[in-house]
DNA sequence: TTAGATGCAAATCATTTGCAATGAA
DNA sequence: TTCATTGCAAATGATTTGCATCTAA
């Protein structure tokens, strides 16, 4: 019985689509699995906080992550969390891939190989472990950080830790 | 093996050895690589501090993730972060090996295998990316678990998810 | 003697949770 | 209507840090 809220509410209440998976559709789920389409992959609680934000939409971390744990229940998105940094989080894709990240620039590279699910096949095999979750995760330098020899540097910077 | 020693202070402190690649080798230091030695690889900050507690010396957090880092720094361990679980650390070792661990019951199990370095090298050689970490880590059932089939309710348990 | 280590408590940081208010179906 | 979701603020849990006090070399 209350009408739309004009201030610092969300606008997009379009309530375009039913329930998701027995689940409410709320606008605010609606954004974040958008702004983590259009991220490309590899987007954290935090940046979705920061571009929902800029779009006008503030959404608490609370619900940001009730809702990134909601997706990932319900199998439509990936957490991975590359080093000691926080989680990132992707559509889900059947491919299986893997990460690289560069300790200077923070660039992440996606590598991709038969060798990797021959590896877990073989590992699963030998230990008869019934695998459900695979990380391979690099880290390193890129090209163009290894020219640089800046590493020691910007490889010590809290910013690169945490 | 307990109630030896009367004072809280550290007994061990023998002067056993000189510095330790320039940094003193001091009784924590001492008493917390030899607990890292002891455990065979795997164990983490709190166990660390159990089981010094255990042995009458009380050390203080600050001082083991102060030391855990300087043992990271000097090459001495090395850090695994399994999961979504806190670190692990074990006494650095030559040989390539990875882990695998299981969701249900949290065993931790080695894994080795020629061609996760033949996979790191292929990566290496494609990207131009200079690999100075890798991280390989599955996650699974393993074979007594698998056959329980009492994972789901076992796998929702907050004890294993933090 | 003295640089560097320790302990303590307070500070961070990411994430979770209790609870009352709100909203989707 | 009714139950799930949201926002807020407080709680957690791991790790870090400032500072005064110790201690290895």
């Amino acid at each position: 019985m209350r009408g739309y809220n004009t201030s610092m509410k969300l606008r997009l209440s379009r309530k375009q689509s039913g329930k998701m998976q027995g689940h409410p559709m709320t606008a605010q789920r609606r954004l974040l699995l958008e702004l983590i389409k259009q991220a490309d992959g590899h987007i954290d609680a935090r940046e979705l906080y920061r571009l929902a934000s800029i779009k006008g939409e503030l959404i608490s971390p609370a619900t940001i992550y009730r809702s990134l744990n909601l997706f990932k229940t319900l199998g439509l998105v990936d957490e991975r969390r590359l080093g000691k940094m926080r989680c990132y989080y992707e559509i889900k894709r059947p491919s299986d891939h893997q990460h690289m990240v560069c300790n200077c620039c923070g660039k992440i590279i996606e590598i991709e190989s038969p060798l990797i699910r021959k590896l877990v096949n073989k590992v699963q095999n030998e230990h008869g472990f019934n695998v459900t979750k695979v990380e391979f995760y690099l880290e390193g330098y890129c090209e163009q950080c290894s020219d640089k020899e800046t590493h020691k540097v910007v490889w010590k910077s809290p910013k690169n830790r945490r």
